[in-house]
DNA sequence: ATGTATATTGTCAATATTGAAAATCTATTT
DNA sequence: AAATAGATTTTCAATATTGACAATATACAT
């Protein structure tokens, strides 16, 4: 019986505007100002839609997990049945489609986590999370396969695909995507 | 004729302290008061040895890029005849070997990058350094291939060895790290 | 139109960070 | 011992950042 809340929208903004400052300065180099500029509010705003530092960092690792989720979740699911890993390595490889900036905001809250300890137990899991998918999934394709063998071509797949999008800030990186993108089909295809 | 400096000894430290503080909580995140907590020394003496923060910068670029050009050749050189692939591999996965803090700061350097083109210039150098020189090992090891899967094959190593060091710091990675060192060496089998 | 819950703006205090310079201390040379 | 170059400490000013609360404006229900 009042004026309608805003609050779910603007804390989405607020969250996307944090997002992009943790990925470009850092979850330690990111102040209220800074935000709240991106965000296009001011930062008394900010305060009041989501709270102060920590309860901002809170709540973006919280959204950042259960997108993460949801997203590789649909990923996976969409894959064809022919082709699976092809279509896989292209969607992690090929611009556009992949998801850049989630790939540096985790990098930024990795680095951050030395000083939130639930954070790196969340990163860590976030990491094996992904890992494991893709042994999931070459273990279907590839069911003769030892495990071990399996872990160590996700375990490789994954880390290009972190470093390629890592890298991605520096520019002119499309000479390197191309190339990482043929290491993880090699790797991929040392299993056949 | 008169008092002896300890300006090149302190640099050193200072710049050490700075690398720590880089690595831990990024460029935009480092203040000139952790620095000093690190090195042990006052805020003041900071200054008064290095100069101010851009100052501080810049002297920590130009050494993390010297350095980084005598380690590697240092390394490349220092590899036996006969398995030069193999002890090169050891040397990068090897917990103990590999300097992570190197890749760390790195990737702190590299994510500042965005607000510092000089410094984009040169970690794009850096990268394509690494790059270059596992090509020209791998060319080496393999002459017949054609240089697209070279290049492929290096990208993929410098990829994974670059994640696996940023990932250490949240801990418990022995298994990935081994993982990944098995994928390293996949692909440059892959070669032959 | 009026009440009310929420949005929005404004203000203040406390602390952190940086920059710069002055003052003092110390080791070496002569 | 005196002079001197450099190390170290001290001090001050300016700005940035954060936290918390007060005041005002606005949209909706009744």
């Amino acid at each position: 019986m009042a004026r309608p809340s805003r609050k779910a929208e603007r804390t989405e903004e607020v969250l996307d505007a944090y997002e992009r400052c943790v990925a470009r300065y850092g979850v330690e180099g990111t102040t209220l100002e800074r935000i709240a500029e991106q965000a296009g509010l001011t930062r008394t705003l900010i305060r009041h839609y989501v709270g102060n530092k920590d309860a901002l960092l809170d709540a973006l690792v919280e959204r950042f997990a259960r997108r993460s989720k949801h997203d590789s979740a649909v990923l996976f699911e969409s894959l064809p049945e022919k082709d699976r890993i092809r279509t896989l390595v292209d969607w992690l490889f090929d611009p556009g489609l992949s998801n850049t900036r989630s790939i540096r905001v985790a990098g930024a809250l990795i680095t951050a986590a030395k000083d939130y300890p639930r954070l790196a137990r969340r990163m860590r899991d976030w990491t094996f999370e992904f890992v494991g998918l893709l042994e999931q999934e070459l273990a279907t394709a590839y069911p003769h396969k030892p495990k071990d063998d399996i872990l160590a071509v996700a375990a490789g797949i994954a880390g290009i695909y972190f470093n390629v999008d890592s890298l991605e800030s520096l520019g002119r990186m499309s000479g390197l995507r191309r190339a990482s993108k043929e290491a993880a089909l090699t790797l991929a295809e040392s299993l056949g």
